[in-house]
DNA sequence: GCTGAATTCAAACGCTTGTTTGAATTTTCA
DNA sequence: TGAAAATTCAAACAAGCGTTTGAATTCAGC
């Protein structure tokens, strides 16, 4: 491929994880990312084949971003004491709430998809892509009695990242009225050994 | 008004409160809903100004329904020891899950303005109504140790709707693969119990 | 029964959406 | 350099959206 394709085709990508992020699948038009990212409007369809496929290799692209992350890495985790690695995952799942940079925006993506998947994650999952659930499945099994079956660490799963996700998702709405929210990083402290503890206390003592 | 026309616009709420239960505000249409109601068009914009209208009249309905609700009456949960009101409340938020009746639409219906609140809350708020977060904070408060801030039981209210509406907004995406969750008089006892075990020992316990 | 208001209706409007077109331009490579 | 491929571009397309129109119909009250 040439040079000055590439540098389209990276303008739209970079463009469109910064939409998605913020507004979802739905709440991104292709004409909103081409804007943003100064291209033709048919550029998007020339070089991913749609809105689909672009946001297919977005996906793509925020989980290798996300596995690339330190505190993510699978074996680090696991090498943590539990309280430690829950504490961990929860602090970089509220990463978005302060911080505003590429990992931020990877994180928000799959905040959105947490709770309504688009039927493109669904084929980005067969395509081969582990859904982070997974780790986190794990993750919250440290804390659950021997033997607890799939499902029901399932569901704690699901529990501690709707318990984030709802935070970074309407991160906006609640700065305002009327919960008026201050977010600052004493907040996500707090917010994050709140979530922590909810989880440690509750998970561990409740199932 | 004519008896006639209260036909069509009960035949319009009707069928918007099933639909917005269903996709939420914006996954649902006008042209979906007079199909179902088996109406014109132009009947909408007639009976309620327009689809707002049509949302903020369907939400003063919800409202109104779910405060005739015996389990909701702030007194009665007032009069409950707090174990009991809570898990009490937990259920209730799950009802959908099992049940399709008119309340369980009603439920939906705020689990999805919970964590995506439309501008159209924003005003039936401001007419006056109170939104039932405040009841959840009032029910998370009596957890929590004295003098606790507005804004850490807002964070735990927060946090305790959003577990439940997780479940209740997914309802049929987590019956399919990958989660595959069977969702059974069984497990909603079940899940009622984890998420009030998570809440119980979590909030009184960690914040 | 007649009159004016209330209500229904088919059709269209104006707008946004994602996508396609086909010509113009640039890049690549022999 | 010249021909073929790749890429950009303005413009339009088709479909969906919420809303409006204005005539046709039904209703209520004198």
């Amino acid at each position: 491929m040439s040079r000055p394709s590439d540098y389209t085709r990276n303008a739209i990508l970079k463009a469109a994880i910064a939409l998605f992020a913020e507004h979802g699948y739905d709440g991104t038009s292709v004409r909103a990312i081409v804007a943003k990212a100064r291209v033709n409007q048919a550029a998007i369809n020339y070089h991913f084949k749609g809105k689909e496929g672009l946001y297919f290799e977005v996906l793509k692209v925020a989980f290798e971003g996300y596995l690339r992350l330190d505190n993510f890495d699978p074996q680090r985790l696991k090498d943590m004491p539990r309280e430690e690695a829950l504490r961990s995952f929860v602090r970089q799942q509220l990463r978005p709430l302060l911080a505003r940079d590429q990992m931020s925006r990877y994180i928000r993506i799959f905040a959105w998809e947490n709770v309504r998947p688009s039927k493109v994650l669904a084929n980005f999952v067969k395509t081969g892509a582990i859904p982070f659930l997974e780790s986190a499945t794990e993750l919250v099994r440290r804390f659950l009695p021997p033997g607890t079956s799939d499902r029901d660490a399932l569901c704690a799963a699901i529990a501690l990242m709707g318990q984030c996700s709802v935070f970074v998702r309407n991160r906006e709405q609640f700065t305002q009225p009327p919960f008026n929210l201050t977010i600052d990083e004493a907040f996500v402290s707090w917010l994050t050994d709140f979530i922590s503890q909810l989880a440690l206390n509750g998970i561990a003592r409740g199932a």
